[in-house]
Parts: C-alpha cells; sequence; structure tokens
DNA sequence: GCGATTGTTTGACAAGCATCAAACAGATGC
DNA sequence: GCATCTGTTTGATGCTTGTCAAACAATCGC
C-alpha cells in the first residue's frame, strides 16, 4: 500500500495574500467550506457536485494545495484532500472560521 | 460645503466571495489593513508610499468600493475612504479582524 | 479667470485565470 | 495483457486584471 504526498508550500512560506487568492473563487470557496468538517474528501467529482469539467476541478485543487490551503494524499488512484486546519489556524487565526462561518443575509 | 457619498453596494448584496476578490491583492490587503484603524483616510497617494501610479491607486480603490469593503465621501477635492466596518463585522464575523491580526511568522 | 491640486476615466498592453477537450499516466481487476 | 478507473497535464480560447500614460473633471486659491 503507497501512499505518497503532493508538494505543497510550507506553511512559513506562505502568505495571507496567497490563501486569500486560492479562496477568491466560487467553487474554491465551497470546497474549502466542505473540507471545514475536518474529514479527508476524495478528489472525485462524485463527490463535489460542481458543474465543470473534472480537468477544471483538478486546476482549482491545485491552486488550492499551491496556495497552501490543502495536503493532498495518493493512495493507489485515489487521491485524498485535507484543509490544513490546524497550521492555518496558527498562522492565520480566525481566518478558516470567517470564511466557513454562515453570516446573516 | 458639499459633501457627497460614491456609489456602493448594498451589503445586503455582497457575497463573501466579492470581499475576498477585493482584498486578495497586496496593495488592497495592506490598503483595508490600514483603513482598520477606523479613522477615515485620505486617497492622496503620498499617504499610501505605493510604488504605483496614481491611476492604479485609483483602481484599487474603486475594486474595493465595488467589492463592498470600503464608502468613500467626498469633500471638496479631496476624498475620504472608510472601511465598512460595523457591516462587515455583523455580516462576515470575524473575517476583517482575521486580515488585520498579525500571525505567527 | 487661471493655474495648481486631487482624483477619475479611458485606452492600451501584457499577464493571469477559468474553462473545456483531448491526451496522458499510474493503479486496479479480470 | 488489457480494459477500466482516477486524476493530471497540455493546449487553446476568451475573459478579467494590474499597470502605466494621457486626457479629463471638479475644486481651490490667488
Amino acid at each position: 500500500m503507497t501512499s505518497a504526498e503532493y508538494p505543497a508550500p510550507e506553511m512559513s512560506e506562505v502568505q495571507l495574500v496567497d490563501i486569500l487568492r486560492a479562496v477568491a473563487d466560487p467553487i474554491r470557496l465551497e470546497i474549502v467550506r466542505v473540507l471545514a468538517d475536518g474529514e479527508p474528501h476524495s478528489k472525485h467529482e462524485d463527490e463535489w457536485g460542481f458543474d465543470v469539467h473534472k480537468s477544471t476541478l483538478s486546476h482549482h485543487f491545485k491552486a488550492l494545495r499551491e496556495g497552501g490551503v490543502t495536503l493532498t494524499t495518493v493512495s493507489g488512484r485515489t487521491h485524498v484532500i485535507q484543509l490544513r486546519r490546524r497550521e492555518l489556524d496558527k498562522k492565520f487565526p480566525g481566518l478558516i472560521d470567517a470564511l466557513v462561518t454562515e453570516g446573516p443575509s
């Protein structure tokens, strides 16, 4: 059982504005909100139900990973994505909460 | 003494992703951090010290205003810009704090 | 009125980005 | 081995964006 990680930036190199750019897109923001349940999620298209091509979804996952928001673990032919919650909360206190919290209409 | 407001969106129409897009730029993020002192600030170039043309700065101010982040009041020939702090805090609790807070390196 | 000040608007340009489609790559299972 | 499955990569396309430069607009002070 092989298991490897995709390259992702050190959190020490991640700037707030990188996170913001990564998250300033409707689809990517929604992905983060789903990942905020703390569980690892499959990248499989059917799990997400966005109306975009699978290569587009792959592009968004890459943007999140390279922006320092997520980690990707490969196990066999499935990829699992996770929010870097603990690191993000430490470096950018309150940010993820603010992104996930339902505000008043 | 004339004093008028520039058009800005109703906060009820502002989406989180609009705020994020507005703030996902180094210059605009820095502007927000300065405005977070709660005081109105002049738009005058010298107040900010960014190394961009004044028309570029004007463009950034516009992006912030249209994104729902700031309000602009015109008095004579000077424009004053303010963070819509109370409204933003109500609709997106903790967000501005997270943008302004200094995180660990 | 006239020049100076403050800031916006318009136009042009290069770079970046969201998207789809097709090709590719590795792992699984028969 | 071979078809299938999961996901990435590459290429193309159109849209958005950050930037500068120049023109414009409104106000102030003399």
